[in-house]
DNA sequence: CCATTTCGTAAATAGAACTTACAAACATGA
DNA sequence: TCATGTTTGTAAGTTCTATTTACGAAATGG
């Protein structure tokens, strides 16, 4: 390691600083930071002319002395194109300022399942419009699809569009002059709860979608596994009496449980759909048993269709949760709903990939 | 961050190529770390003065070239008092040199359950009556316990010796003057597995004894948990066909199911023992195959008694798991015994845990 | 025996953060 | 009104770390 990899370190600290508590002057990032006045300045004055972070003028007086010139990350000022390639019916393209706030959307309908050649044209060019659309410096492109992916951006396998061993981040890169970060769907969205949603480090969250798939954080980082396939959960067996059949053969897949079109195919046949709402939340809870006892983990998130998740499901996970795990400590496990949209996480995940990234902001 | 951390951080380099690669050169540590030969030298040099590192004199010639001097760390002038706190008949304290060698052992008997204060004591005893074997300079002490505790050495709760809140690293360090490292059992022998075993730095250890418990290691780093319980696996419920009962009043926990007593006792009262071993595997990996997925951890690795463990229930375990979790590729998991012996991963683990802890070897 | 190679270190340089010092700009109280 | 104290931001000098450059020592090989 050396000094210059202190210096970056400490950059992203003045940096994620800035966007956690706002802005605020050289004096106050010292405090914050713990270094002094003298390296912060230092540092602001190298993010001033990166164009990075912007001066906003003198703060309103509260006390005695020199009125601080307050600074901030140029939030307007820098935008992000993030891509979401993990939706059932088409792939969302979106230009996102540093506010978080999304400036410009596009959709494309989502190609037939298994063209794989088309999918990938038809990403290429949402990427190029969506870019096209951005109206202030691009910091780079953010990337979240379903499916394995590993951490230098090749998609290893995405059964649904038929891909195996594309080089999606190359790919991009080749044609958008802007960095490049590809990554799994619910890892993505687990870090925008971290990032964006101000959740522990410590997370584990659960997207019900198509397919059920999971993110999970550890200190704050996200989990690639030794194979980039963490967060692959849909389709392993949860208890021991059998279940659905799912579609790669087997029966009791969590996925066969839990993903929407089944579910509510299920609810729209049966009479009591309260039922088949609280036999799938107990599902999850089932699931999730091992995982929260292994990990320790304190945060569940779930991310998918409100009307779906919220109420019955979610408190049958929650129950089943809490009756499988035995908490040494009165502090129970929460299972909760995401915080953002479910039509929102995933792109958001995939803006703060970008920031984690390129600014070193978690 | 400041630029000693830098220095801290080379300095752990350094030690951590001679502790795996054996003896070497300056010349040679400089490749293997990527700092320059001057920059090593100088580490070294400081290393040398604080009586960490040994010349060991020139090697026997290869080639041209001014002959290197082989520098290595001084694997029989440094020793590590550890801890043994889960054995199910006795307290075992031992001296390590650094080559992982037990030079020393001092073994008492467990006081009787719930008994904290005479638990107490003989610990603090153990502990004296070990150190005063060492024979060279004593590095720290670790002490691997059953129970949760904290990162500061706390024992949060220890069920069986009827611990809550006991501070056994500020108690032990009033005692001895050397550094105190104090974790969980299952955590310290699933460090053990990766410090001193090889393997990889994702990796999962399921350690079956009185209790069962379980070591997570995430990007060869232990994972403690929001709450400082990671690994308590033993009192996940699994399956959802009932199960034994356990000592803790539900049915099918999976340290009814393991737990060596039990399984004994089982096995004992069957006409088919093969089979209760091979539905306690099941067991195994049914709990497992949540974690396996979401992780997407590719080492396994059991610790027990290897009488028990190996063969059926093994076998049980790696089927179940792997017809449990779907693969996405060739690779499939692997399950396998810890390649230390049952009686000294422990000990190993709270060695591991005072090389990380002082020297930054992992 | 001399060119070549390799090792270890000395000296000088560049980068990063620190301490010390100071000017600017404000509030407050005599 | 004016001296005093406070806070901000920066300039200058110091310390620490690692680098580049250079060199002597000690071996091999033609």
């Amino acid at each position: 390691m050396l000094p210059e990899h202190a210096r970056a370190h400490n950059r992203a600290l003045v940096l994620q600083t800035l966007f956690h508590e706002g802005a605020m002057s050289r004096a106050d990032l010292a405090r914050e930071t713990g270094l002094t006045r003298v390296t912060t300045s230092d540092l602001v004055g190298e993010l001033l002319a990166d164009g990075i972070v912007v001066e906003q003028g003198v703060r309103a007086q509260t006390g005695p002395g020199k009125p601080a010139i307050l600074v901030d990350i140029d939030r307007e000022g820098l935008q992000v194109v993030a891509l979401d390639l993990s939706g059932a019916t088409e792939h969302v393209g979106a230009v996102l300022d540093l506010t978080g706030a999304v400036r410009a959307r596009v959709a494309v309908p989502r190609p037939a399942d298994g063209d794989s050649d088309a999918a990938r044209e038809g990403v290429l060019a949402l990427a190029a419009d969506t870019a096209s659309r951005a109206t202030a410096r691009v910091l780079g492109v953010g990337v979240a699809a379903p499916g394995v992916i590993s951490r230098d951006g090749v998609v290893l396998t995405a059964p649904n569009v038929g891909w195996h061993g594309v080089p999606l981040r190359s790919l991009l890169e080749e044609q958008i002059s802007a960095p490049v970060v590809v990554a799994n769907d619910a890892n993505a969205a687990a870090l925008a709860e971290y990032t964006l949603g101000g959740s522990s480090g410590d997370l584990v969250l659960v997207k019900i979608g198509r397919g059920v798939g999971s993110g999970l954080l550890v200190r704050g980082e996200l989990t690639r596994g030794g194979r980039d396939a963490a967060g692959e959960i849909g389709h392993v067996t949860v208890g021991t009496d059998g279940g659905p059949r799912c579609a790669c053969g087997r029966e009791g897949c969590l996925e066969a449980w839990l993903a929407v079109p089944a579910l509510r195919e299920r609810m729209a046949a049966a009479d009591d759909s309260e039922s088949v709402l609280r036999d799938a939340g107990e599902r999850l809870g089932i699931a999730l048993a091992p995982v929260v006892g292994t990990l320790d983990i304190d945060d569940i998130v779930l991310s998918g269709p409100v009307d779906l998740l919220d109420g019955t499901f979610l408190d049958a996970a929650v129950a089943t949760l809490r009756a499988r795990t035995l908490s040494p400590f009165a502090d129970p496990v929460r299972v909760r709903l995401s915080a953002h949209g479910d039509d929102v996480v995933v792109l958001r995940g995939a803006f703060a990939m970008v920031l984690d990234a390129r600014l070193g902001i978690r």
